[in-house]
DNA sequence: GACAATTACCTGCCGAGGCAGTAATATCTT
DNA sequence: AAGATATTACTGCCTCGGCAGGTAATTGTC
């Protein structure tokens, strides 16, 4: 044996002293990492995953009834969003229907296809969540809640603009 | 005009009942991707971005001194790994050396260079960390990643299957 | 009515990340 | 000792998401 793996011991470990607030985003994209494939999993079943899931909770919901709705809702870039849905109606879940009074505006329906399979979706996803949660009290679940807003809007004024269409040239 | 951008006008509003839960989900990405597009932004200068300063930090802080390392600590694949630190090397920034004892291992060694760089980028990071933390207590910083903990050890189990492939196939 | 500006949707292109497969080396089993 | 198994690093291939550009349609200005 030559070198096993090492990785410094307490790696994983909360031990670290020197940058713990950096902790905090590492946490964050681990959290929602696991959030995240684990909604995979579950609507994997459904031949969804949790983008599909997500635009058709949204569309349900009358959160939004447009593409251009949805990407503003979602904070997701139009033309990824087109594709998104070119397959939700390729697979029968949506229907698109242009707008008679406004011809640039193409109306997103949930199929009955589609709509049938909600409650299950929402079944899925709300389990991943509870999952998650499990052991949280409600005051815990709403301070929680409460923090990741509160960040969010920390991050809002100053320079975070997901589409800024400003990036960098690297 | 037709039909201005509606988007259901209480969509904002605290006011949903049904699926409070799924929120977290939505919030911690909102949250996360902030965090990320501000370091992104603040490392800019640097001709870095978040992913090559997380694996500098890692080397130089001795949490991992190879590649295989750096995959376990960040969770992270290892042909995308190998690609980064292509990057990094090709720039300067590190150093390649294979290990003589076991010939399949290549240490990873921070450039002077690099090492040089590091404080400023340290103190990018906890900058933009700082900044969405404005406001918050110690207790409250440590709560929030109490939370978080917690939240990642309930997905550990069961729920968090590594890779179910997007299976979109029919 | 003619012109510019805006909006909605779509397409092409590129980089990032995940997965499978490969060659080399090391370790375990029999 | 020899074969099986594991590990390391790397390479192709694919999908996804972001950005820039393009077309059609609407709104605003003169």
């Amino acid at each position: 044996m030559s070198r096993r793996n090492t990785i410094k011991a307490d790696a994983r470990a909360g031990a670290q002293a020197p940058d713990e607030g950096l902790s905090v985003g590492y946490l964050m994209s681990r959290a929602r990492a696991s959030l995240l494939s684990g909604l995979d999993a579950r609507l994997e079943r459904f031949g969804l995953n949790a983008m599909q899931f997500a635009v058709l909770k949204h569309l349900a919901h009358g959160d939004a009834e447009t593409a251009a709705d949805l990407c503003r809702v979602m904070y997701y870039d139009g033309g990824s969003m087109t594709r998104v849905l070119d397959r939700l109606e390729e697979r029968g879940f949506l229907r698109r229907e242009r707008c008679r009074e406004d011809r640039r505006v193409v109306y997103l329906r949930v199929a009955p296809n589609g709509r049938a399979l909600l409650p299950q979706l929402m079944a899925a996803a709300a389990g991943v969540t509870e999952a998650h949660l499990a052991g949280f009290s409600v005051a815990e679940t709403q301070m929680l809640r409460a923090y990741l807003k509160r960040m969010i809007e920390n991050g809002q004024p100053a320079g975070d603009n997901p589409r800024s269409s400003q990036g960098a040239k690297s």
